[in-house]
DNA sequence: CAGAAATATGACAGCGCTATCATGTTATTC
DNA sequence: GAATAACATGATAGCGCTGTCATATTTCTG
């Protein structure tokens, strides 16, 4: 009996056991054994064409045997892939963060990929920008608002040259390719929503200055409002950080005008959650004394009742193809720059009361 | 004019503008500018001792004239140290994965460490954790919930030595530490809290049975029952699986027995949320007409209103310690399996009912 | 003040791969 | 059937660091 496994002889099969059992097998074993150069090993591990059939199968024989998998710091070292991907994240929290967090894991998983997540903080963490871009070389980085329009990162990742594609950006940037929804006719659209109901004191929270989406969907309101013929009141307006926190203050400012709103527009869901809050706080019903709505279709949307009635954008499939780009950027240049819009779609549920009927 | 920057002459200024202007500097680049070899180049930036300060100081100079910071792939490929520390986890989402990696992304700042993220499904992705193992050399893994108790895992990290450190873990590993705090403990002194309001009819909601936590706090809520001389009702003790729909399901049928629950305790925050989505729509006051209480003091927890009485464990400090813990055995093999228990608190907040008034 | 101990530095090999180049061998083409 | 193209393989030189070992030089001991 011998202990060769497949159809090909092994060259010594007694070295295959002893190897298997100590360390971890290099290359150089898997070559050894198969009776091949290491060359061709790492032709079949990159599955370059021009390997034949029989060495090939040979090769995978052997490498399974030892259960070798090439060395990622080797790899990357030798060679110009690395196989690791960045994300680049300001707070690595929320459910926002989650989704793409979910999104890009599952593309490097397909892509034999792995993610290595940095914290960067919004605006001027040069110091830690620098020390990872010059000791980590990445094949491909995905950038998440508001870093994704952070100028200092931007260039920093074109001198040295590495493929990025940003996520839901706001400033322009031809050479890096992006995800995004519309979020100013989101707004727009959502705007108008609430208008249809019979709404005209809208009162708006902003988000986050610093995400560019939050300026989007403001404009969006806006618009929204004067196509209908409905002043905008600066009174209505309020600032907002996406915070459950900022929420219930924006919602105490609002609730406390002399006009109330009837409805309340806020750009996240965290924020609408917080309004919720506040309303109930306040012995306000939701619907019937205040409509109010959210944006993203967050967790908490589903979570909080009445639930939310929001717009969701697809933060997961956004993510993804956030992934895909990039790494199709790296082996094709010119694709760099490329733009994919998702499709938002707005889920009514139960915070909205009709005024019409 | 010179172009030396500091107190020590450069060798040759012009070739550091060149080099600093063309590619990422090297370490020779370094130790020929700075006039020294590169193993003291290499000395100083891993703080070896047995430096002189004039070297060190030169050494420095030159490399943040360069912007020099060591290869992550050209370490860890040479020496025996990668910097680079793993996270190795079931589902990327949720409130507390969140804040595990903040923790750990916080701690591994700190190190100079960089995080991987691998997502290895809940027992049997053996190919998937063979393949990450034997192809990134990790200084150290950390294992969240249920990973921490797949003793494939456990046995295939020890198989390769890498130091690991578990949160939450439910099987023993005198090899690995771990942080934790005492669930048995915090589920009985929270049942004890609804009997000292006075209930006695008290729901119990479990959780994902593979998350050791779940049958630590159900044998709490049993126990501490007991010691009260309460009977536990098999019928009210009902399965759930840590989110937000098992919450509601375990709610449907915990509110349709025919005697109801004046409490239900829910095995974490998420399913507590179900169970107060689903006494709203039954009509429900709570903390009137039910009381509910969850567990681990989530997001949600004061997402929503009432906001939950809950028992908070400090997630991001103990993913924090864990981190901690496995460098430190990376460090000294001896404290590989220290233990480190966390307090936990119990958050009074507004979801339950004191019947003894 | 000899010898031991502490301090300071560099030469050089090699980690486990990939890139380049050289060199075949076998299928095409007109 | 000679010239060309397509296919298949390996030898060798690094990638940018760290570990080992050798070698000073200085500072401590009694």
């Amino acid at each position: 009996m011998r202990c060769s496994g497949g159809s090909v002889q092994l060259q010594c099969p007694g070295e295959l056991v002893a190897i298997a059992k100590s360390k971890t097998a290099t290359m150089n074993d898997v070559a050894r054994l198969a009776g091949v150069s290491m060359k061709t090993v790492s032709r079949v591990f990159n599955n370059e064409k021009y390997v034949a059939k029989d060495k090939k199968d040979k090769v995978l024989e052997v490498a399974a045997a030892l259960n070798y998998h090439p060395s990622l710091q080797a790899r990357g070292l030798a060679g110009h892939k690395t196989y690791i991907v960045g994300f680049f994240v300001d707070v690595p929290s929320g459910d926002y963060i989650s989704k793409v967090l979910r999104g890009l894991l599952s593309r490097a998983e397909e892509a034999g990929c792995h993610l290595v997540v940095e914290v960067l903080k919004d605006r001027g963490d040069e110091v830690k920008l620098k020390q990872v871009l010059s000791s980590i070389r990445f094949d491909g980085v995905v950038l998440s608002p508001p870093i994704c329009d952070d100028v200092v990162v931007l260039n920093a990742l074109r001198a040295i040259g590495v493929p990025a594609a940003r996520i839901a950006p706001g400033i322009p940037a031809t050479d890096m390719s992006e995800v995004h929804i519309d979020d100013y006719q989101a707004a727009f659209d959502m705007t108008e929503f609430l208008i249809g109901k019979g709404h005209r004191r809208i009162g708006f929270i902003k988000g986050n200055p610093n995400h560019s989406c939050s300026l989007d969907r403001e404009r969006g309101y806006v618009r929204a409002m004067q196509s209908h013929g409905i002043e905008v009141r600066n009174e209505l307006v309020v600032p907002g950080m996406f915070s459950f926190a900022s929420g219930k203050e924006a919602a105490e400012t609002l609730l406390s005008r002399a006009e109330k709103p009837t409805a309340i527009f806020a750009c996240n869901d965290e924020m609408a959650a917080g309004v919720l809050a506040v309303a109930r706080e306040k012995g306000l019903a939701v619907p019937a004394d205040l409509s109010i709505v959210g944006f993203d279709d967050d967790a908490v949307a589903t979570i909080v009742s009445p639930a939310l009635t929001t717009m969701r954008q697809p933060v997961e499939a956004m993510a993804a193809a956030a992934f895909d780009l990039m790494m199709q950027s790296a082996e094709d240049e010119s694709t760099a720059g490329t733009r994919v819009e998702h499709a938002y779609e707005l889920c009514d549920r139960e915070s909205v009361a009709d005024l019409t009927q």
